[in-house]
DNA sequence: TGTACATCAGTGAACGCGCGTTCACTGATGTAC
DNA sequence: TGTACATCAGTGAACGCGCGTTCACTGATGTAC
């Protein structure tokens, strides 16, 4: 327990001494909890243990929040696929796999920011900070695809950010689709993550690039 | 204008004579303008010229309501799909990316189906006729893909199931990602028609199915 | 070290709003005779 | 063909609720002297 859990009455004085936080975390559980449209900003505040005007110290208003809670959840997914592409070690392939799991394991372990970013509806072109979070983490898979073709022959070669968005589509679609949450979901005879990375990898194969016979992809 | 346009005054009686309909349409309406969680049931009625208690003697609450747009959504979603294949003519690869196109032309022609069947969050197991229209649309991904698949040799052959649901999940990918109403998204060196073709070949080329050499694939 | 003061984070009461839902009702329609 | 009646779709007024937002305020904090 931390600033957060700064109910009223439980010690803390008149000032909250970390409210924006406490307001964000309360944000994320909220839309953990009810989908990013269930999120009010009076019941933030009431989480955060602060009367319903306190905010407005913090935020504009409640979209603000939101494209701030957004913001964060890009930040910190960059970083999460930045860490499993590893520079492409120990090889561009197996490197580029792991990001394909990273982007679902982001979806299903932070079901709540991955909603702020892709589900809320914030108008990304009025939050120039938010987009350039949303570009710094798709420029981590656009990388990655570079390293990636860059074996190939030039002829032929397929055009990077192609394969950056076939990828990101690919995850998103699984994420969305199967990797979502409690229930409610189609049943798949096989998990989200093996689903993605028999898509990945016979995909690559399907440019050419050799794959380490995994997964089930014939030649 | 047929019946949905039966304002009060408008030369209507007492009695609606079609509010069920009426009120499909403008919960269309409405949804493809605000979005599934901008839309409310009083609205819904306020459009159809009608008392806000009207509704309750068509439908049960709000969801009953969003649950039947969602499963007219997925009948004619069914219906595009299997036109699209047209039992494979002229040859399985051609009739199968013209699936996928149909899938993108639908979520971009009908946002508001496209919304309820796919983001308005209803719990699709309490509306067993919603799941059963769900299940239809999946099958004629899923038959395609039996047929696809039954031409490549038997050992190794990929299970068709799994062909169904990447070629679904990449579709639903592309489609929430770059195919979804105006701007706020992402901007794309080409069409999302064209990025899921290219996908869809470089996947079946990954398979071993041959393609006709077409959307930049290298063999 | 002590005092006066400026700052500003958080208060709490209030507002107008739209929503979902209920209720007793009313009037249009169709059917039995 | 006409009348009585049952049915039930739609009325309109009302309710309680939670929300977003405002306002003058209060009290904690830090700084100048």
């Amino acid at each position: 327990m931390g600033w957060t859990d700064n109910r009223r009455g439980s010690g803390r004085g008149y000032h909250h001494g970390n409210l924006r936080e406490a307001l964000i975390e309360a944000a994320l559980a909220l839309i953990a909890e009810r989908g990013p449209f269930g999120f009010s900003f009076v019941d933030a505040a009431r989480a955060a243990g602060v009367s319903p005007a306190a905010p407005y110290r913090h935020f504009r208003d409640r979209d603000e929040l939101l494209a701030e809670v957004a913001e964060r959840g890009f930040e910190s997914f960059a970083q999460a696929l930045s860490a499993a592409w590893d520079e492409g070690r120990p090889d561009p392939i197996a490197a580029f796999t792991r990001v394909g799991q990273a982007y679902l394991a982001f979806a299903r372990n932070e079901p709540a920011y991955y909603a702020a970013m892709f589900e809320a509806g914030i108008a990304a072109q009025r939050h120039p900070a938010l987009s350039l979070a949303a570009d710094r983490a798709f420029n981590v898979l656009r990388q990655a695809a570079e390293i990636l073709t860059a074996g190939l022959p030039a002829a032929g070669r397929p055009p990077p950010l192609m394969l950056a968005l076939h990828v990101w589509a690919l995850s998103h679609g699984i994420a969305s689709l199967f990797a979502r949450s409690k229930a409610a979901q189609r049943p798949l005879p096989m998990t989200p993550e093996d689903l993605l990375e028999a898509g990945v990898l016979v995909y690559l194969n399907g440019l050419g690039l050799a794959t380490a016979e995994k997964g089930g992809a014939p030649a």
